[in-house]
DNA sequence: CTATGTGAACCCATTCACAGCA
DNA sequence: TGCTGTGAATGGGTTCACATAG
């Protein structure tokens, strides 16, 4: 038993798993729930990983962080691997989470059905407009923001998801914090600052886009490259052509910072 | 000039950006422009590493990547640095993206102002369901989705967003690559597979949820932990309580595996 | 004989600490 | 003098390759 270093453990569950597995944990439990509805009972660390789309020593080392619950020569079985991931990411109990903002995005993701099965429910949703407050979206009415303290306490909600414009963020984070939230997922594009304890995760959906901007330019610098010495223009593969040279910034026209 | 170990590098553009850096440089750009708004000609590692949420020594290794564009004993010049980061990412042209699927999500998307402030231009959205042609969202009509094909050869797209429920997701995928595009954000909860050549990044709404339930059940651990020997109950801390001992996976109740 | 579990090697990223320049 | 830019040190994560168990 134990990993490479002794990481820290507690009594008799496994800890200290590292960051990056966790971050895959989830992709491997949704792998399972597929194999589970194909008829799989058990599955080798090679399927299993094609089907997360890693490595298969990587998912074994992962594995192993939560313990021994292979059989050698054979595989793991489907159904005891389910149970450990999900008990391992603290799925057995089902997580009450608020939402802040129910604009575009915010009423997108109280409709998301991905929350419901995967372990979350959605115990309000909270804005500050009270042309909003009184709405009922996906079944749940829209509270106003001050009601938060209150709700947070009664339904034990540990989990926030902000999705206000990033103006407002900074202050619906203080005011979760303050009503005794310790993880928010935030979708704002903004840094939100709390206090220790309290885990932060960000999706920004811009900035995803501009990682990809990132590696278009570098195909297509390759295939321009590729070709002449330093092809002006021409093999501008796929992208919106127009290299403007030095264009000074003047973007961003809209909306957040 | 040059990096720590000799990254590859193309004629005089820098090149062999790490990746994680990559990740980064969305973030001191968003950064870098609010201190623009609020006046800031120039700015220290310090005060942007702040502002980005890294510490300083971060900031500027990996600003040294792009070049040496700061000042000694002064700092950085807010203008030139979003000028270089815009460059490196790719900015410097408006990318255009289709968008297929819009559903719950998709409509949000279409509508994130977002995407136009940070150097994206939706070209067109998608749709199996005939039933959802033709709609209006956000100022486009919805196509359907054999028309991918001429539109991003049209419109020169080479990023596609997906946000179709997971079971179509693949296929979406192979027509997008089909019509020539090399970049996919997907916003389904799937493994994609693609060819080389062609990048994906994801975004998994309820995977960063059961990100945050792990670390939440790790600080509830601590806390029962702390006192009695084994805390059954009692000090379960903000959590839906609930511990459950072996529930069985009977979970995921609807949609998507 | 097969596929897991894991030490060891390797690689990438972060952090430190200071040389070098305005 | 102050802050950038960067080698060197450290640490985490990935991959390799094989001992081990069924």
């Amino acid at each position: 038993m134990s990993g490479d270093r002794p990481r820290i453990r507690a009594a008799g569950r496994a800890r200290g798993v590292p960051e990056a597995t966790v971050a895959r944990l989830p992709v491997y439990l949704r792998a399972l729930h597929a194999l589970a509805d194909a008829g799989h009972n058990t599955v080798s660390s090679e399927e299993l990983a094609v089907a997360a789309g890693v490595n298969s020593a990587k998912l074994r080392k992962d594995l192993s962080h939560l313990g021994s619950y292979g059989t050698r020569g054979v595989g793991y079985e489907v159904a005891l691997l389910v149970d450990q991931i999900s008990r391992a990411l603290g799925l057995t109990q089902r997580w009450a989470v608020v939402l802040v903002g129910v604009g575009n995005l915010g009423h997108a993701l109280a409709g998301y059905a991905g929350f419901a099965s995967r372990g979350f429910r959605i115990a309000a949703l909270f804005d500050a407009d009270t042309e909003r407050v009184g709405e009922c979206i996906a079944g749940l009415d829209v509270r106003h923001i001050d009601d938060l303290d209150r709700v947070v306490a009664e339904e034990q909600v540990s989990i926030g998801v902000i999705s206000t414009p990033a103006d407002a963020a900074q202050e619906v984070a203080d005011r979760l914090v303050e009503a005794g939230v310790t993880s928010i997922l935030n979708f704002a594009p903004c840094v939100l600052q709390v206090p220790d304890g309290v885990d932060v995760r960000k999706v920004d959906l811009a900035l995803e886009l501009q990682i990809l901007s990132f590696h278009e330019q570098r195909k297509a610098d390759d295939a321009g490259s590729a070709s002449g010495v330093n092809g002006s223009m021409k093999s501008a593969a796929a992208g919106t052509v127009t290299p403007l040279p030095t264009p000074r910034v003047d973007a961003r026209e809209v909306v957040g910072r």
